[in-house]
DNA sequence: GATAGTTTCATACAAGCGTTTGAATTGCAA
DNA sequence: TTGCAATTCAAACGCTTGTATGAAACTATC
């Protein structure tokens, strides 16, 4: 138990600064300096500075996988192993907006963590991101059990499209509250996801997809 | 002249070096090898990396933004004062599309540089990123010129969504094709322009917005 | 062709980085 | 308690970074 208090507080206060200021800006002695420990202790407890990172990443993105392929089993085994498409892209996006721009300060900073860690893709990530791929392509599987006629092509570009949304809004949120002066609701974080989802069905080929009794134009107030 | 050949030399290799591999792991010394220069040049010519990173992004936003400007000029002119939505949208993410994924590698790399400006954030570009809320402004004018019933926040999402579309196809395209086995094209940019700026029309609302003689659909059904 | 002003060059510097070290401290079993 | 392993600590290491320096090489004007 004490044994490893220092290890997690190591893994937290890296995740909380690299979270904000990512991973550039971050040294080994900011690490140590916010999470109260001395600096020998990340050589220590986790070998190297990459094997730090390395580890975060590893256990966070299993973390958010697990979650939303809970999600997108729970919609697949609630419509007998065919969930409506929508249900499939809120399982794909929703876990990660919610955990980033929703009230839990822990799981936030795991949420951005993996944003920063997507786009800034430093070395010792890069190398384990590959599996992310094999991640997608279960949810590009289920969308096209949503929508079977739907050339594959189609699919990847939606499923694309949605991830690009949802990232981009959450790495860039503060451009477009500043931009429309504050006139779109980030923290409203159902609407957003409800906004990208729709969007992401239209991308699809439109409503003609599922049952769907409601999936409306994008271009609604959100939820 | 002779004179600024070594400043645009180091301009160049930082440029392509920064668009290649991110400003996380090029220093000055990679610059000026690049370049075929010596080290002292950088400081003395621009007076720090700090100030040869902003000149970089200056100059470089300025060309976008203008070769953004003048197609939307062109087309609204084209339209006596309105242009169409999807016009709208394709000058905005057009330039930036053509000159990532393009044949032209001068324009890449500046292209690609941008991207990443927009991503990683490195302090001195910080500051100066303001100015782009600005520009996007005038976007944001001209979309509400194209559809004049459209409340300004759906013009403000829809804004963001082409950006993040846009953004997303050239930070992770590698993703993409990975991920759909070489079936998205990735060479057919100005299929992609017109993908991006039709799911961008559809999240504005759908399509009754403009005559769009040949706006395919983003995606067609099945059915 | 001598001179003054730019520009280039090799080299050095201080600061910050991740990492290592070896001694001090702690926790726990006998 | 004593003994031993695990953990923490202050200090230093070697290396790379951006920057500064002063001499050398160039360019152009007279």
């Amino acid at each position: 138990m004490s044994t490893d208090s220092t290890r997690t507080a190591i893994l937290n206060a890296a995740e909380r600064l690299y979270a904000e200021r990512g991973f550039g800006d971050v040294t080994l002695r900011d690490i140590v300096a916010e999470a109260g420990v001395n600096l020998a202790a990340v050589n220590y407890h986790f070998g190297s500075k990459d094997e730090l990172i390395a580890e975060l990443f590893v256990s966070r993105s299993l973390a958010t996988n697990r979650e939303r392929l809970n999600e997108l089993k729970a919609a697949e085994s609630a419509g007998g192993g065919r969930a409506p498409i929508d249900a499939v892209l809120r399982a794909l996006v929703g876990p990660t907006l919610r955990g980033c721009l929703g009230p839990d300060k822990q799981r936030s900073d795991a949420a951005r963590f993996m944003i920063r860690a997507s786009i800034e893709a430093v070395a010792p990530i890069r190398k384990i991101k590959n599996r992310e791929i094999d991640h997608l392509r279960r949810f590009a599987a289920a969308m096209r059990r949503s929508l079977p006629g739907l050339p594959d092509v189609e699919i990847y570009w939606g499923l694309h499209f949605a991830l690009a949304m949802a990232h981009q809004t959450i790495r860039d949120s503060e451009r477009l509250e500043r931009l429309s002066d504050g006139k779109c609701d980030l923290d409203d974080v159902d609407g957003m996801i409800e906004r990208i989802v729709a969007v992401s069905v239209l991308a699809l080929g439109g409503n003609a997809a599922t049952d769907a009794g409601d999936t409306k134009p994008a271009a609604r107030r959100g939820r």
